[in-house]
DNA sequence: CATGAATGAGCGTTCATTCAT
DNA sequence: AATGAATGAACGCTCATTCAT
């Protein structure tokens, strides 16, 4: 969860003070994204500012654990959808389910993700998380449940589509989100043949302005 | 396409400057986002500060103009596909169309577009625009080429999605996002009946650092 | 009025807007101080920046205009007053005469003279009206009027004091002021012998805040 | 003396920096009123400007701050005064002290008194003020000592008419104040009956220019 | 270890001044 | 001669980061 592998364990409060960190920033991150200061983090998290550069050397460091902790999600995600009886259920169920992830603010916008370092292990995480989601379309293209030429990078960038609506209208519409995202699976990895009619209210996307980053 | 319409015409060297700087700051937002400052659009333009703060109130009020020549640009882009011939064609054609403006460095982040004031000006054009979509969507539902329980309102849904695809990869891979354009189109608006094949190589979306936003 | 003595005499319009910018400045810097720009001045006077420039060098140069001006004014005055039939009269009149200038806007703060470059002219305007003074206070003082030890030098620190009380209460209580002018013009040349007793009403000098100058 | 009270006291050496912000502050804006940033107070007080934002919020705050400390020393001072054998002694000590504090680059010139912000604790000072003035205004008139008609309020004004002149000449003549500072102590609470010759050397003005304002 | 005080580059913005039109 | 567009240093203020306590 640290950006390097501590030597020995942490003591009980430096380990207790950097879940506190971690979680704080988790949910600030999730919130305002970009433009929460360490100094908001730190005080969400109840420590002082030079606790957090204690333990990341810097923002960067700490979107990088963001990442990872995020990447963990996602494996967990796979690994529990996996175990469902068909394939087209298992694709559909770790979709969905990521899309879940990313929309509510247990996950992290494109911007966030963006500015974090890629490090060895997001790298390692990624390439896990990797494995598991081509074992998801493989099976279920084995299945003829996929859409001819869906490709396993195709998962992440589906689900990303996803997040920017969910990110434009979380506050406004917190389930909007689902009406596109229902739209995708069932483009690519339909429940039967012929095209489902769309389901869910069409979503006016906020104006200018609204739900507007701060501009400094 | 500025704040305010001009009582009199720009003298010759100033209206080239405010090319300059539109030019300049809708090029730079469009790559960087809300980070860009004023002065880095200056210099970009090749003027000084001043004259940038001539033209525009504030941030906001060059954000505002951005966004109002972006709806110029959609609205002609409907004008344009309105006269061709089938409905199917007409509502494609601005489907991907608009997800070409976004994706190709001519239109504008979520992020800056949620920046931006919502001007009266803006809010016309808006208005402009959802009139001729809601009648491509009209026609299109008319023929039967459209999914049924496609609304008006999915119509910029479905190309925001598209965008945040095409921001985060407009630099390493500047095409790839007609992969998912068309994968949208055809889902909401198929060619044929059944479900065409994914077209394009799929895109392996950049890790986290890549395209990365400035953190200060 | 200009700072330099013109080689020629101006073209009419030429003329026309000098007096229009220095009418407008006057009144501007009378009622709003140093803050006042000179795009202010040039929109008020109804020309553009540029006329200004060419009458006046620089800022300073355009204040060291109205303080000539002023000097004018006060020559003007000290001329009415030594027509007065007793030295006690014409000083008093020339007293309390400079100190309505002062408190009108139709003079100047303290800190726009204070900002003001001292130019040949103004020291000229200013010797010319010393001597008048000095007049006054002699005669004064032959009458045996005036307060034992009372110098020339003393007539523009008694007004200055009475003129800092009027810019803190000028839009509040316009002619408050004239309490403690009478008072100082009473204590140092009484109209009969002892302490008269004040007159006019108590004034309660406003409050941090009210009145502010801007603070940038 | 700061903004609020604080909870816990001051680590050393922030308390150090505070106290060397507040006096660089103090004696830069009786020295040069307003036009002072907070860059220079800095400069002056040897710490970054942070440092000065992290104790006042912004300048009106640090403004305030002086506000306060002002109607502290003159509080402390009329309590001083008031222990004066006799109504007379008190009220001239107070005046000429409060004369003086205003003179000595230990007040703060009437512009930035204005631009502070009227803070609650700087109303509470000035009302605790008010009444101890009033009492030794009370206790002159029940001696027969004062002016018929001079009041509470009027004790305010003559100091500030009196430190308008200290302003203007402190750096070329810092003691000349006292001419006039006198002249009026001695209008409105006689040594004896009659009026007392001036003392003191009359004092020529500063010519425009002198001792200016920046202009920027 | 933890704290939070200190730093200063950099942001958005203003305005005295210059100069092409 | 007059205009107003252009310039850029400087302002008030923020915040990522460092380091004394």
């Amino acid at each position: 969860m640290s950006t390097t592998a501590p030597a020995r364990p942490l003591r009980a409060d430096a380990a207790r003070n950097l879940a506190l960190v971690v979680e704080a920033a988790r949910r600030l991150f999730a919130e305002r994204g970009l433009e929460v200061t360490l100094h908001d983090v730190a005080e969400a998290a109840g420590v002082g500012v030079g606790t957090v550069y204690r333990r990341f050397e810097d923002k960067e460091a700490l979107l990088a654990a963001l990442v990872e902790a995020k990447f963990d999600s996602l494996v967990e995600l796979a690994e529990t959808c996996a175990a469902l009886p068909t394939g087209r259920e298992a694709l559909r169920g770790y979709l969905l389910g990521a899309m879940e992830l990313r929309a509510s603010d247990k996950s992290l916008s494109t911007d966030v993700m963006r500015a974090a370092p890629y490090t060895e292990t997001a790298a390692r995480r990624r390439a896990d998380l990797s494995v598991l989601t081509a074992a998801l379309v493989g099976r279920a293209h084995a299945e003829g449940a996929l859409r001819e030429g869906f490709a396993p990078e195709d998962v992440p960038a589906v689900t990303s589509m996803v997040g920017s609506i969910a990110d434009r209208t979380r506050t406004v519409a917190p389930g909007a989100w689902r009406r596109y995202g229902v739209l995708l699976v069932d483009s690519v990895c339909p429940l039967g043949p012929g095209l489902a009619p769309m389901t869910g209210d069409p979503l006016e996307l906020p104006v200018p302005g609204c739900e507007a980053p701060v501009l400094r």
